[in-house]
DNA sequence: TTGTACGCGTTATCAG
DNA sequence: CTGATAACGCGTACAA
């Protein structure tokens, strides 16, 4: 069923059709109403691909992200595809992985695609790679980047203060009377750097050296958090507090201290970050950083749909992250 | 940049350029380098839409799910994007929420979309009104129904022996000795009521009778898990096992007996469905009833990709759940 | 108010 | 081995 075939049931010509179809004035309202009547019999709908052939637009977004498992990326995901459904546009979804050659496919993919917009989650996309394949396949199109920053005139940033949230991480454990603070989680994205920076800086703030902080390098797993715990707690009994770069790395840092009998949060502080479900789940219940993931949805949705529509917007935008304090500090 | 542009660079006709993207035979081994060459340095992209206004197949394909943000879903979607692109699908991913009209939405959205084929995931979309917009929106093209059923000609259907599984779970807790079971969770969706009938079927058999049965009606969320178990704590001491017909609400459950101080497993047992990972970051950890989500995933996408490109399949596969025990039982 | 003709980027057919 | 040409479904100047 095409619009022609529509314009010849009503005995009238195709771009009459097309016409009534996009609500365009200047047509007699009989006309109007009979070729509606047939849309409706038919229950017609046109070709979006068609339509973007020639209006040269796809109303496709393309959304590169590591792995839409990380409870973090879920909640965003869902935020960016219910706005942009509302505005009209679809959302490809792709796990771009986490190695280079995966997420230079997935932009070789979009660009297949004819996206008209691409939003980047994740600081493991901040690197020349990616930053080089943006400025040679997204030239025309803008990106926006959640979570990472890249100097590119079409791309967008909307970036958390990770390295001041941790910060003030350190100083509420501190507040607690704890004084001899771990760090432990990944370390390799730009990302956990930051978070690592802001660790160091409290810590040397409060009169550490940084040759005698205890910093612990894992996986984004659970498992991960459990086994750098039970490193620590051999050998770093002196330890009173950790913070871990991501919920799902304290989740297994938590069992292994309730394995351990170790009381939270009199003998051992916690602090998690990305304030997902993790931190409400886990027993004792343990505080984490909101690293404001699903307002930096919102924000990031809206720029890159303000920016496709041609409505301007600053080029990089800071969010603010907040502790969510539970039991386990 | 068009084939004609790398046409005009080349010398030859776009006809040529279009073959020699498409590796297909009978051109010099020199144009086809030459084109080649052409093709890289500009590093022209073949529009996949434009193609697919030609091909009459779009490699998109629709996929309908009440909300990612549901653990399990989440998994499931992440196998069946990865397998998709694999075969060099796109995958449109629609949360399309849990009320009717969004769902009837969806469907048409996807239709605009020209999509080759449509993954349903949830039985919340069992429903007449989903039905027909399946059949009258969907009619040519394949459609995959994870965990649900419809009776049409052009939907394959893969499901989970939920029922059997929650009777086994039931056979697991009076093995250990626990007789009074209750049951709590949604009742609302039809994979909900196949629960309910394998806990009724099975406290049955074991000697209880109908009305007599403990079961507790709430939503799909922590919170309702921690409330229905408080009421149950109140006006059932008996109860000796409950079986939860989510690992959320579950988790919202353990919470509520760990607040009590009832010792899991000696004076309650617990099971959970889904086997996400919350069954595993709950303190004790708790069984569940895996329902094969990741496998009903690779299934599903593999079903839904062979029947759009014209391979037969059973139009119905049935999985076989599996208990996980872990430390609640 | 409506129809004709063309173009969007690609592939397939057919002729050379 | 290669090039015209038509077609896919749609929107839009331009003409009527």
């Amino acid at each position: 069923m095409t619009i022609y075939d529509i314009a010849e049931l009503a005995g009238v010509s195709a771009s009459t059709v097309s016409r009534v179809i996009n609500n365009k004035p200047g047509i007699k309202e009989s006309t109007r109403q009979k070729v509606k009547a047939l849309l409706r019999e038919y229950n017609y709908t046109p070709d979006e691909n068609a339509r973007g052939l020639v209006n040269k637009n796809t109303k496709l977004i393309g959304i590169m992200l590591a792995d839409i498992r990380s409870a973090h990326h879920t909640d965003l995901t869902y935020v960016v595809e219910k706005y942009l459904r509302n505005k009209g546009y679809c959302g490809i979804i792709l796990n771009a992985g986490s190695k280079t050659e995966e997420m230079e496919e997935a932009v070789r993919l979009l660009e297949k695609r004819r996206v008209d917009g691409v939003l980047i989650v994740g600081s493991v996309f901040q690197n020349d790679r990616v930053k080089n394949a943006i400025s040679k396949h997204f030239a025309n199109i803008p990106v926006v980047f959640a979570n990472g920053e890249f100097n590119l005139p079409n791309v967008y940033c909307v970036i958390v203060d990770e390295c001041d949230g941790v910060e003030r991480c350190v100083d509420l454990l501190i507040q607690k009377q704890k004084r001899n603070i771990a760090f432990a989680g990944t370390l390799d994205s730009p990302s956990s750097q930051e978070k690592l920076k802001g660790f160091k800086r409290a810590m040397i703030r409060y009169g550490n050296s940084e040759e005698a902080l205890v910093i612990l390098e894992g996986e984004a797993s659970k498992e991960s958090g459990y086994q750098m715990t039970q490193e620590l707690l051999e050998q770093h009994p002196e330890i009173q507090g950790v913070i871990y770069s991501e919920d799902l790395i304290a989740a297994g840092g938590m069992r292994a201290f309730w394995n351990a009998g170790v009381k939270i949060p009199d003998e051992m502080a916690v602090i998690g970050i990305d304030n997902t479900i993790y931190g409400e789940l886990s027993c004792p219940q343990f505080t984490s950083l909101d690293n404001k993931m699903t307002e930096m949805a919102s924000e990031a949705a809206r720029i890159l749909v303000d920016a496709v529509e041609g409505r301007q917007n600053p080029r990089k935008i800071m969010l603010f992250s907040d502790i969510i304090e539970r039991e386990s500090t």
